[in-house]
DNA sequence: TGTACATCAGTGAACGCGCGTTCACTGATGTAC
DNA sequence: TGTACATCAGTGAACGCGCGTTCACTGATGTAC
């Protein structure tokens, strides 16, 4: 971050990021397979063009949307692997986390949800690969735990991909709650801490 | 079924048939909010202008195709929820059948797990309820099992919707691995099946 | 059984529109001396 | 510091194309008598 930007660079970057920042929006109502480049350019107010300055296609674009939502995720499951307390404390914890990671970016969480399985190959394959990266990295957590003691490589990493996909249907259940009344957060809240701690519970009898 | 239809309704329920298979086939390289409704009718080599006899518009068209796609994981979730035989059994079972569930229907699974939280909210909306429906379904019969004594209501809901999710999962990952080697498929089960274990090991303990 | 009329699934021309992509361009910014 | 040239982000016209939707139509099927 030394380094200061040209005057062109700066730009350039300035309206990269409009781009991505108006697709991220559009794609609320939308899905990526049916983003159209002239919609973008549009709604950022250039040259239909100038589109192609910046990125080959939408798929392109997508791919990059990927890495920044999904960035904002892996900094939330940081937090959250990091978290300390028993385990009925770190799940309620962990669930506070999840429902302010949808609050504060939930356009990110709505991309992923809707083009893990979408209609644009290079971007679920983007997807996949970044969520079997957070597998391996709660794993990792994992097995510095107490709890893990005696368990093998592979049922670590079963354990972290139920995690990582119970994090993703919370999330994508908080995000439906979103307009939603109070009470309706709370519900989401409290059936993630259930299954939390059914899991949980499952972790601590698996090796009986 | 007794009833014997007159020519013009046989023909018309045909190229009807027609719309929908063609429709699910488009649905396995994109996604509804782009699909076209020319695209569709060209496919089933009719004018487009044919396609409004059938349906108001692709969302309507994709609505119906909900109702089909779960109306085929309804039944072998009934089948599921009907095997017998000790825990371990029926998980084994369970994960045979969703297996066999993806190599009969592939583009029905595609279609729910793409459109789940798709682009097209009245299709949103559909598989919602319907997925509801089954969590209440699976509820039910969970309730009948001796392990679920002392459970309440709302805890064997959850458990439920964890196995209802689980089973969407599991499907979603033999998907994946439909043209995969018979190697990679076996891992997807045995994933799936130790997934599962875990789950019923917290369920027995839940009330601990 | 035959006739006269009604129904309606599918047709085909036409429409206005927005799409992705090409191309030569402009003019501000960057660089070499 | 000033000059001459290079770079390149963004422009705007143009293209061919496929889209959804309208409309009046056709001709096979259905129905009433």
């Amino acid at each position: 971050m030394s380094h200061t930007l040209g005057i062109r660079q700066a730009q350039k970057q300035k309206t990269r990021r409009a781009l991505l920042d108006a697709a991220l929006e559009l794609l609320e109502e939308q899905s990526l397979s049916s983003l159209g480049l002239r919609e973008v350019t549009r709604a950022v107010g250039i040259a239909p063009t100038a589109f192609y300055r910046h990125f080959r296609s939408t798929a392109d674009l997508g791919v990059v949307l990927v890495e920044e939502a999904l960035g904002s995720l892996h900094a939330t499951i940081r937090t959250i692997v990091a978290t300390s307390g028993d385990s009925d404390e770190r799940i309620v914890r962990s669930v506070e986390l999840i429902a302010r990671h949808v609050a504060a970016h939930p356009a990110h969480v709505r991309f992923i949800a809707r083009e893990r399985h979408g209609g644009v190959q290079s971007v679920r394959e983007a997807i996949r690969g970044q969520l079997a990266l957070f597998g391996e990295e709660v794993r990792a957590q994992l097995a510095t735990d107490p709890e893990s003691a005696g368990w093998n490589a592979d049922d670590l990493l079963m354990l972290a991909g139920l995690y990582v996909d119970q994090m993703l249907i919370t999330a994508s259940q908080f995000l439906e709650a979103l307009d939603a009344p109070e009470d309706e957060k709370r519900r989401v809240a409290q059936l993630a801490t259930r299954r939390l701690r059914l899991i949980s519970i499952g972790r601590v009898h698996w090796l009986d």
